[in-house]
Order: C-alpha cells, then structure tokens, then sequence
DNA sequence: ACATACTTTCTACGCATGTAGTAACTAATC
DNA sequence: GATTAGTTACTACATGCGTAGAAAGTATGT
C-alpha cells in the first residue's frame, strides 16, 4: 500500500536536510545549520516545521524546558523519491530525455556518467538484475 | 548576458509541449491536443495561455477572425535547461545524487544508461570533448 | 436581421508557499 | 516577585497556480 510521501517545498526540504544530517534539532539548531543567503525569521522557520508537522514529516521527538526538539519522520530516501517523481514526470515519467539534457547541457560530466556504472554493478550483485 | 528563462508551471508547460509540437495554435487546437485526463475548461486554458504571454514564452503570431494564433518564443532547449537547472538545485546543483537516484530506484534502465555513452560520443565529434 | 455558438477579456477563488509579526508562555536572573 | 530573553502558538499577507464563471464581442447559418 504505497502511502505516497508528501509534496515537500524547496525550504521544507532544505530544514529537512538539516534534519537529516544532524538528526533530532530545536528551531535554533535548525536556523544555525541552514546555509541560507538570506536568513529567514525564527518564526519563518517555525512556520515551516509546523507545516512539516502536519504533512507528517517531522514530529516532536522530545522536549527541553519549552522547547521542543524535532525529528525526522519521513526518510531522506523517499523525499528524494518524491521528488525525482514529480519531476520525471514533467518530462512524461521517462528519465531518458533528462539524461540527455544533463549530458549536452555539460552537467553531467564523462566521469560521473563512468561511475554510475558501478551502481549497476551493486545492484546486480544484489539480486536485482535486470 | 544571462536573460533566464521564466519559471514555468506544469500546466504551462504542457501547453507550451503543445506549441513546441504542433507549431503556432489557437486555443482550441491547444485544448484538442491536450491529453489531460481531467480536460481543463477552455478559459482555463485561455488563463494559462495568457500567463505565458506575460512570462513572454509565447506570443500572438497572428488572427484570424477573431481568433489568435499563439507561436511559443521560448524553446523547449531553454525551458528544459531551466526545469532542470531549478530541479538540480534542489539537490545542491550536482547531478551526481540525481543520477544514482535515477538507478537505484530503477527508473533509468541499464539500455538507456548505456544509449546515453552514444551522447558523449556526439559530443566529442563536435569538439565539445571532456 | 436574428439566434446560436464560439472567442476574448476580465474577474475571482482556494490552496501552497515564503515571509514574518504579535501575543502568550517559560526560564533564568536580580 | 519582577524584569528580560528566548520559545511557542496563532494570525496574516503577497504571490503563484489551477481552476473557471460572466460579460461582451464575432462569425455563421437560416
């Protein structure tokens, strides 16, 4: 039963990396690892971890005095799914036209594209070939 | 002198995938070839096209009657460049994580990915080697 | 000329998102 | 206990997008 990750905006997804990387946060934790040109609010901030609240992808995993400490409760993983989802499917759900415009757009470099193939590989031993 | 194409929505981009394939339309002809499940109401459609007018992707080439023909002025290469720019800044503006998403969730076949060395190849022909 | 059908123009509305202010609460300090 | 600084909860607002209705214009069949 696929449950369907959230649609997650480009700011929820940059608190969700802080989350992600430096696990359990309070606002301020947050605030400090966001490498954001311009600094948002606290409140902005809190905006967004609430909204994140309620698209179930953090919860309170604790709390300090008055503060609260936030966790990730959706994984990176299927964020970044999601994310791959909605976007191939602007291109009609096939990845190859994208593919195609990372190379020629010189985004993708030879080097890169050689280590992929190495993914291959990995999965292959792991039973999932084909 | 770097113009930026203008951010497109996904609706604006199908309509804009219709220009690009049928050449100069009239609303009407936008909606025909439109496959859009739920088949959006003309004046939606008219809003959309509208908004692209605004975003200067398209323009009016020309009337007849009392009907415009609407010509794309922005291209499918810079639209795309541009989808895929905003899409890769969402992971820090490397395509490598995309890339092994792309493998890992098999949504890029080993085929493409080996069809994809073709491109390269192409590339190199041209002088735009490395 | 009139009715019918389609087009254009204008206006609107709800939801998502980035942004942040204000009020209320809590903790710590004098 | 009163002051102060930080946190939480609630509210607000502009913009973008998908959606479409209403009014007014135009072409066309009879």
């Amino acid at each position: 039963m696929r449950k369907g990750s959230p649609k997650l905006s480009r700011l929820e997804l940059q608190v969700m990396e802080v989350l992600w990387d430096k696990g359990p946060c309070c606002v301020r934790d947050i605030i400090d690892a966001l490498n954001h040109k311009r600094r948002p609010a606290y409140t902005t901030i809190q905006t967004i971890v609430h909204r994140l609240e309620l698209k179930k992808a953090v919860h309170r995993a604790s709390r300090v005095g008055n503060v609260f400490v936030f966790e990730a409760t959706l994984s990176r993983n299927a964020a970044h799914r999601k994310l791959i989802d909605e976007f191939l499917s602007l291109f009609g759900g096939s990845s190859q036209p994208v593919m195609t415009h990372l190379i020629e757009s010189g985004q993708l470099t030879y080097e890169e594209y050689k280590d992929a193939e190495k993914i291959f590989q990995e999965l292959a031993k792991k039973g999932r070939a084909k």
